[in-house]
DNA sequence: CTGGATCCTATAAGATACTG
DNA sequence: CAGTATCTTATAGGATCCAG
C-alpha cells in the first residue's frame, strides 16, 4: 500500500548485523587478507588456500555489492584485476583482527578440540 | 604405519582456526550473549531470537565439546540447566566484541547495503 | 522446562569444463 | 589471467511432534 520500506533488515544486535556481511566460510578470510593491501585475483586465490574460482568470485561480488571491496579492472590483455578494501571494508577487517589473534594464540587447543571428531 | 597424528587439523591462519570454532550462523551469537553471564536454556533461547531448539542444542553441544561452553545440569524437576563460558570461551567472546561494535556503528549502512537484494 | 527425534528444504560449497 | 557455466554433493537450517 505504501512506497517506502521494501523491507529494511532488522538486526537483533551488532554482531548479527556484522554476520550478514562476513557470514560464510570465505568472506572473513578474504577481508582479512585484503587488509594487507590490494591484491590481484590470482594472488588472492593463492592466499585464501582451498577456495575454488566459483566461490572466490561469488564472495568477492557480494562483498563488492555490499560496499566492502573495490574491484578495479585495468582492461588489459592479459586481464589484470585488482581488489582492495573500501574504508568500511578496512574497518571491518580491523574488527576481525582480534579473532585472528585469538586463533593464533589458541591454535594448539583448537586443533586438539577438533581432533576427536566434531 | 604409526600411532601418532590421526590427522591434526592444519590452519591456513589464525582466523581460519577461529572460524572452525565460531563458524556458522548461531555460535557467535551464543558465545557473545553468554559473555553477559551464565544463562538458563530458555533465557538463552529468547536472547538469541529466531533460533530453533534443534539448532540451539546442537550448537551448544559443539561449543561444549570444543571446550568453550560449560553445561551445568542441576538435576531438578522441572529441569534446570545453566550454560556458561569456560575461560577459553570467554576469551573468544571477547575477541568477538569488536565485530559486534562494528555492526552497531555501521548498522545503517549495512541495512542499506542489504536492501537491494543479496 | 529442557531437550530428543524425524523429516524436509534451502543454501553453501565443491568438481569440472570452458572462454575471451 | 580472470573469470563463467553447469552439475552435484554436503551441510546448515527449519518445522513438527514427542518426552522425562
Amino acid at each position: 500500500m505504501s512506497l517506502q520500506s521494501t523491507d529494511t533488515p532488522v538486526f537483533s544486535c551488532g554482531l548479527d548485523a556484522s554476520l550478514r556481511i562476513v557470514g560464510g566460510k570465505w568472506k572473513p578470510l578474504i577481508l582479512y587478507f585484503l587488509c594487507g593491501g590490494p591484491s590481484r585475483y590470482g594472488e588472492l586465490k593463492r592466499a585464501v588456500a582451498g577456495v575454488s574460482d566459483k566461490m572466490l568470485i561469488q564472495q568477492l561480488k557480494e562483498l563488492e555489492a555490499h560496499g566492502m571491496v573495490i574491484r578495479k579492472d585495468y582492461g588489459e590483455i592479459p586481464p589484470r584485476v585488482e581488489y582492495s578494501l573500501s574504508p568500511m571494508g578496512r574497518s571491518l577487517g580491523d574488527a576481525l583482527k582480534p579473532l585472528c589473534v585469538w586463533g593464533e594464540q589458541n591454535a594448539g587447543e583448537i586443533a586438539a578440540a577438533l581432533r576427536p571428531g566434531s
